[in-house]
DNA sequence: TACTATTTTGCATACGAATGCAAAAAATAA
DNA sequence: TTATTTTTTGCATTCGTATGCAAAATAGTA
């Protein structure tokens, strides 16, 4: 059956040069003659041959793989996010090895261990939390991390979120601004920093107006949960007008709940704002307000961090990116009815 | 700042032992005795060695990286069988690399290429065509491949995928048995045999009861493309009472377009069908009946059979599995209503 | 105890490409 | 032409781990 491996000595060889200079030629920025170049070139297409990036690693040192850690890929966003940042780093040279990790610190210990011993040039962790003692141990082993939408409370290493905080704020902001009086909650897992940072700008913003949380439930960014808090939030009579919903996703669930269980109508009876703007919550079956996580942006900001700490290892500086949400006015959102 | 990179010489030294006892005592099958092994293990925890696989597939060969070439991410489809197959490989010791390709003959000929080089033990190639030369191009390499969601006319590669042809004849069943007559049909790219097949089967039970498609449209499992297509089929009076969407991910676009543009009821006035069942589907706006595609079951093939190949080299054989798709009836089809 | 069978261990080498160094070749200057 | 500088080239080594082989240590047998 198949063809051996073919390696540079065999190409070498076929062009009648040595191994070095066939190396050489293949590197960018190495010396050789037009000569030997050409027969290095015809002998490397004859062969069909491709460097082999493995021993190439072992010697430089640079696998040029980066570690993506991601915990919920049944959430919408996360693929958007897999996507975006693989197609980027693609197009710089690296590629995306995947680790699926459980949200537990024992998880994500191991996993982390896991993805050092592949020598990866930096990892990405996804909305995965990190003890402090864990993100020690990977500044030990010089790897640049950047922790994506999750912050840190020991700012220790560097992190891209939008600006929760303000994120929750224009959420308030806007269900205020529609008359809403008695507003509720529903909150995702509380182990995340997004988590809080939202609930936060959203309590805040209330506050400013007299004006606190009537109803908070749990849905911990999970489907069924955040249905199970719909229900109870909504089971009796003194409910509230409209609901922040810490992700989209649970909104969707929410909303489905709201709808084809209890009766209600979204936006008429009860006003909805999600976070996230995932690509469904355009779609006309909810057409979901939500706080728009500019994902594009953060991807972005990602990389170049990567990138700057990869080629600058030396520069121990750590940056926590936060960009501004916007937004997203459709409509499951609207003015309080009077009520009573 | 940092710890330099601990080695198993490190290892060794600190043991006093040599690397070769490290090693030996750190791979299953080698032999080394109590004594040892204790004083490795007990180093390797004081310095928190972790093994180099990069160093080990130079000499091994083998790399435990499968490489995943995926084109639609935004399909809800693939993030899902993104997850399972990442979370069974990661059990067998296996890490998933990604690479992200257009769907065109040269891109994926390229990103093929690219693979090689980081010397993964197999390939996934979901939802990508592959042309035959291409196909014998990695067979030649000797690397495993296994295509995911996608058939091949020449069967030289393995191939898991549903029965879609069976699953398309389920569609139509279906549709029949509620009464409808004036069908239509959303195809998806023309390119894809999960396409052909689905339309194939879902034509061949039509034709059984001497019926044939009134109206065809093609969206090409994009999502714009099937809004466009639904508005185009929809556009005059004469229109069909059932269609079947060859993916949940277009039924949602041709949904939302009938309910929200044409002020039609689904399934009061229009039947429904889609294929895929992505979780979306059965959520309670849309409540797509659908056929579904057996993500679990289709995995695991893969899984076997990459790691058969992995494992056993020398037997050539390429499997091709078709895992029968069933239907799931939910609530966006029904009895066809007296017309006129 | 002496001798053989077995296990354990270290030495040396291999994997494939990159790179410092010095020799060879080519280009330039005198 | 010869001397000198610059470029090109090959040799040898390196990365970190695994493994065949032979030596050393241990266990087993008589």
């Amino acid at each position: 059956m198949a063809s051996e491996k073919v390696t540079s000595m065999d190409v070498a060889k076929k062009a009648g040069v040595s191994q070095s200079a066939v190396s050489r030629v293949l590197t960018p920025g190495a010396s050789a003659s037009k000569k030997t170049a050409a027969k290095v070139i015809s002998a490397v297409n004859e062969l069909g041959y491709r460097p082999n990036i493995i021993a190439r690693t072992l010697i430089t040192g640079k696998s040029r793989i980066i570690g993506l850690v991601v915990a919920y890929l049944n959430n919408r966003f996360y693929p958007k996010v897999l996507e975006k940042l693989s197609n980027k780093l693609q197009k710089e040279g690296y590629q995306v090895l995947i680790f699926i990790a459980q949200n537990t610190d024992d998880d994500i210990s191991n996993v982390i261990e896991g993805i050092l011993e592949y020598q990866v040039d930096a990892i990405v962790a996804a909305s995965v939390g990190m003890s402090s003692d864990l993100a020690a141990r990977c500044q030990a082993s010089g790897v640049p991390i950047v922790l994506f939408n999750r912050g840190q409370t020991n700012s220790a290493l560097s992190s891209v979120t939008s600006d929760n905080f303000k994120g929750g704020w224009k959420a308030a902001k806007h269900l205020l601004e529609l008359g809403h009086k008695k507003i509720g909650y529903i909150a995702g897992w509380e182990g995340a920093s997004t988590q809080l940072d939202r609930e936060s700008g959203f309590v805040a913003a209330l506050k400013e107006k007299k004006i606190t949380i009537t109803h908070r439930e749990v849905g911990n960014f999970v489907r069924n949960e955040a249905q199970d808090a719909a229900r109870r939030m909504f089971s009796n009579q003194n409910h509230p007008t409209a609901v922040f919903v810490a992700s989209d996703h649970m909104a969707f669930a929410v909303i489905d709940v709201l709808r084809s269980e209890l009766g209600f109508r979204v936006p008429e009876d009860i006003s909805l704002i999600g976070f996230d703007d995932v690509s469904l919550a355009s779609y006309s079956a909810y057409n979901l307000t939500t706080i728009k996580q500019p994902i594009t942006q953060m991807v972005e900001s990602t990389v170049n961090i990567l990138l700057d700490q990869i080629n600058h290892p030396q520069v121990q500086k750590n940056q926590i990116i936060k960009i501004d949400p916007t937004l997203i006015k459709r409509n499951s959102t609207s003015s309080v009815k009077d009520s009573k």
